[in-house]
DNA sequence: CAATCACCGATTGTCAACAATTACGGTTGC
DNA sequence: GCAACCGTAATTGTTGACAATCGGTGATTG
């Protein structure tokens, strides 16, 4: 396991800085799918208390990373195609609803604002930066989200959208057709804009379809990606 | 405040016990909205620890139902038109993918399952035992949920469900016609039954419209249901 | 008299010890 | 040889004590 490093700096409460940095973890692929997480061993290296991690690692529970097998253990969530195909039908719908408020309520430096994250994606790509063209993927969903105003769906989505990148990284998932991808991005958001709220939120909902179908076709073969049993040493 | 029945008969850990004790508390309405509550006080009548408390308070704040302000107090969440607003249209998101799910999956005992329910709702208003009915009607949407096989939607969808008791519990609210309420729901098993997944989405959809409407109205109008500040002694 | 500041009680945040439960390995009996 | 049983180590669950923080109260000062 790899080396955590301690928090004392801050001012946040001890249990969400933990829960951050676990998160952090997870996402990054250190913790991988199904292995294992011992409190001792993370208290240790976050140098708080047991009682701390376990506060933390009750919210990743909640936010869907991790789970709690009671009196036995906790470990990171699993990344077969069936949840795969949970996440993206959930993302779907809920980021079809952010988009279709979103419209509803769309300014002009909003506008401004989306089509400058859009532009800073292509010049990523371009400049054949994926990673950073993956984090402002996000962060133009994210930004669509923020503009529906609805606190509920916001916290979701971000728990959702953490979810599709720990699903991301254990699946080695890549977009395949990056010229695609900017279409998609670019007819959401002029919809959007355009105040178009049916439009939106049927493109917002079609945005994740390639990936529902793909992951429904591996559902039906059988496809044995729940067998994996990683073990943390 | 109420007096809590101590927990330590059963099994299931302590927290999640906890939880459920407060939880039914607030939907009962005996944790008003934005009513405090104190670590203390609730570890005194449950007869548990206050960490115990903390982590099952923990819990209810994942699920909505209470606020966390660091280091000065819970509270129990607010039930303001926005909240409402918020309520309703993620409920809708929900249940539309999960009736359309729904309708993609259903078999022929699911089908009686489904009417037989709805049945008891039907009886249940006759008799005028319109408490129940309001129970079976929440059991009939999270029956369709369940029908969709989907982990993730179930465990939103079991929230939000609180969340809207909570909702309607604090503002009062009670169905007006509950011939249009049957109607509204016998379309939507229908619609399952038969799979025809657009169509049972578009219903389950439009199932809250009413309420949202109303709700959208009540925000514009600012109507300042956000003042209400309960004490809780 | 109003504004500011220092104190104090109340409440939440963190910790480390103790209890309960589980999983595993060895032993025994058949 | 195999299955059931039991003891033990490892791990999680729960608790009460201690630390940090906040909100209000009253004294102080301009």
């Amino acid at each position: 396991m790899a080396k955590l490093t301690s928090l004392k700096a801050e001012k946040r409460q001890l249990d969400r800085r933990a829960a951050d940095h676990i998160r952090s973890h997870i996402l990054d692929g250190i913790f991988p799918a199904n292995s294992r997480l011992l409190e001792t061993q993370l208290s240790d290296e976050l140098e708080v208390s047991r009682g701390t991690v376990r506060s933390a690692l009750a919210q990743l529970a909640g936010e869907g990373l991790v789970k709690q097998v009671a009196f036995t253990r906790w470990e990171v969530s699993g990344s077969s195609s069936t949840d795969g195909w949970e996440i993206y039908t959930l993302r779907g719908v809920l980021e079809g609803l952010g988009a279709r408020l979103a419209a509803a309520n769309v300014t002009a430096e909003d506008a401004e604002r989306l089509r400058t994250i859009c532009a800073e994606m292509l010049r990523a790509i371009s400049e054949g930066r994926f990673q950073d063209a993956t984090d402002i993927d996000f962060d133009l969903h994210a930004a669509i989200i923020e503009l529906a105003r609805h606190r509920r769906l916001a916290e979701q989505h971000r728990m959702i959208l953490h979810q599709v990148r720990f699903h991301m990284v254990q699946s080695g998932f890549l977009p395949k057709d990056y010229d695609e991808l900017i279409s998609d991005h670019k007819q959401l958001i002029e919809a959007v804009i355009a105040g178009d709220a049916d439009r939106a939120e049927k493109l917002a909902r079609s945005h994740n379809e390639g990936e529902v179908r793909l992951l429904t076709a591996s559902l039906q073969q059988g496809h044995p990606s729940d067998r994996i049993d990683v073990e943390n040493v």
